[in-house]
DNA sequence: TATTTTATCTCACGAGATAAGATATTTATT
DNA sequence: AATAAATATCTTATCTCGTGAGATAAAATA
């Protein structure tokens, strides 16, 4: 049976296990690149939320991530001891602890675990238009708000 | 700065960012979700993967989810004792566990937490036509596609 | 200066994952 | 049929990591 001759409550039923897959589909990926990169989830999470807010002050990443300060000592432990970031203290409030990446460590392994990946996302992107990439990213993003806003009533 | 008058890599830039705040959120919605029943992400996971495949083995759904046959006795444990789902014998081969689904459980929890969502994308659906959910359809499948490819490659 | 607040770290504890091996059952071999 | 091997699940010791409470040090405030 194609997609093409659906019942519109049919293809909503399915685009909607789609949705569910794809998401199934992603949070595996980023566990198999953690573990290809040695790391456990959580630091690769927030190693992540680093590399995207470098330099950052550890209390920032706890606030980011949810997590305890405890917790994000140990999280800023283990990254520093694998060498993928290193502490400062901050010259201006020293109770701070800044959070430096080693862009040469990160640039070593971690781009290198991407390489296939992106080069594969490229070329589906070549089969579409800039009108079309628009209209996707439209989508996604008034999709994410509402993750983001059901989110928001669960807590 | 409209994302009308960007160029072609700006644009791909953009959107790859979008994809990935887009598995971002859908992690935090999962990881909400799951704290909202009472349940940790492993053992949310795991129900999730019972719901579309009991009845199934014990066995299998270690399998499915990468973890030991002993981690899975431990959700099935908890999973039990709040009674989502029950054991049972398989009477053809008795040293087979078969999971089962207390569906009546299910549906009077889990149903409500994403009534709501639901709702919101269902909202969503209604902006676009047939061919528009085909296309966005297509998209998620290939992309997909994609994750599971590079994901195996990275084991 | 003394007090309070802030940022991070330490530590005891608990949840949950693994690895190795026990147990029960089925399948294969002689 | 009896014995051995294979299979499915569970048990247990151990390890990792997150939390909560409180320690420590620096900054802000009175």
């Amino acid at each position: 049976m194609s997609i093409e001759n659906l019942s519109r409550e049919k293809l909503l039923e399915l685009f909607n296990e789609e949705l569910r897959n794809f998401s199934t589909e992603t949070i595996m990926f980023h566990q198999n690149v953690a573990e290809k990169l040695g790391l456990n989830s959580t630091d690769h999470k927030c190693l992540d939320i680093i590399l995207q807010n470098y330099p950052m002050t550890a209390g920032k990443l706890a606030e980011m991530t949810g997590f305890t300060t405890g917790a994000v000592t140990g999280v800023i432990d283990r990254l520093e001891k694998a060498s993928y970031v290193y502490r400062d203290k901050d010259p201006n409030d020293r109770r701070r602890v800044i959070i430096h990446v080693n862009l040469e460590k990160v640039e070593k392994e971690i781009l290198p675990v991407f390489t296939s990946f992106s080069q594969s996302i490229r070329e589906l992107f070549e089969k579409y238009n800039d009108q079309e990439i628009k209209f996707l990213f439209d989508f996604l993003v008034r999709s994410r708000a509402i993750l983001r806003e059901e989110s928001k009533k669960l807590r």
